[in-house]
DNA sequence: GTCTATATTGGGATAGAC
DNA sequence: GTCTATCCCAATATAGAC
């Protein structure tokens, strides 16, 4: 069985929106991406949404309401791209390669990518919302596992478990170096990470050449 | 030529600094990793430090400057470590793993990457700080690079730059999924790992099995 | 070098008018 | 649902005594 399109562990808050407060909550994301979380501040927002400061209390109830549907919106975002652009493809080699594509392009999305690293702190810290970015986490090495296994498996064998968790740190860990130097040029090391997993998931599970490492 | 001991792009603040002074940048170090970057006020850390709030703006000057002092020393205190370790150990096979068993311990020291993540957002929006946090990632890539080149290698080959940055790249995505889930076992991911990187640097920069990527 | 007292700012919450 | 006025608190900064 795939994986349905709202397995997500979090649910986007945004369709449950009231207009106004939708229009506060994607203010409040440009106000994170382009100030920062110190500047996600009652009047901030709200100058930058162009509504009234009350407004946030009655739509959210209070700083931390607010905080909290910001947090699953920014991670939200993300994931919903993912699933709909892979589900688009047959599994097999195809599949592989359209998953490594949009790992790829997501540390080009530096926006949401600093979005997410404004908010980490905030979240790995209240007990609320550390799950959900657990839980994204989750979902991510799932996805990745589903979508690199073989066509004519029904369940990701146990040997792509590892690789999907090294396919979500890479992501990850490239958009923060790439945050640090927009300069700077991953695409060699995507290519070589590109050929690493297809070697490995193509061959059934082979890593590494004849010099590699110790036997388990 | 090796790396020379103090090739680091920033210098650790610590050495300079009076022993209150130093108290001072410890204490801060505790609260951020304790409480995060919103608890570092003049208040708190003088508490954990036992001194005096007003020391604090007479021995960093302001706010800011306490920040940057902080920020140097954070950035600072895991790379020394790697240098140390690795430049023991004669380069070639002996080294590679050696690099690998570092990374692989990286993760597992929650409270400096739990620090290193409180202060990203921080370091990114200042224009100061930014050039410190690139610097070392800069500097990350060459350590690996050199490390995981062959011991008759005076300058590690071109194949090799790329598997460096996907190297620091593993190790930060990996400490920022075991944040957000402290049981979560990387262990088997870095395993697949070591046989990866082994694989490819022993064979001269061949990268998957037969059924592997595209030619270039 | 160390400490106290105070000025100033800015953000979040409350109450209530419209 | 939208807006104004106000209270309260926390945090940085300043000045100056010791």
């Amino acid at each position: 069985m795939a994986l349905t399109r709202y397995e997500l562990p979090f649910s986007d808050p945004t369709p449950d929106l009231a207009p106004t407060a939708a229009r506060i909550l994607e203010a409040a994301k440009r106000v994170l991406s382009r100030d920062g979380f110190r500047a996600l501040t009652f009047e901030t927002i709200a100058r930058e949404a162009g509504e009234n400061p009350a407004l946030i209390r009655y739509h959210f109830g209070s700083k931390a309401g607010l905080l909290a549907a910001l947090v699953d919106s920014v991670l939200y975002q993300e994931a919903v791209e993912l699933i709909e652009q892979l589900t688009a493809v047959p599994a097999g080699a195809e599949r592989h390669r359209r998953l490594l594509a949009l790992h790829e392009g997501l540390p080009q999305d530096t926006d949401a990518y600093r979005n997410f690293f404004e908010l980490i702190p905030h979240i790995l810290r209240d007990d609320e919302l550390r799950p959900h970015l657990r839980g994204l986490f989750d979902w991510y090495r799932k996805l990745d596992a589903w979508a690199l296994k073989d066509a004519d498996d029904a369940q990701p064998p146990e040997h792509i478990a590892p690789m999907a968790l090294l396919t979500v740190a890479i992501a990850d860990g490239i958009a923060l170096q790439k945050l640090a130097d927009p300069d700077l040029d991953f695409e060699p090391a995507f290519d070589l990470w590109r050929r690493l997993v297809l070697g490995y998931v193509e061959s059934g599970g082979e890593a590494g050449g004849e010099g590699g490492g110790e036997p388990d």
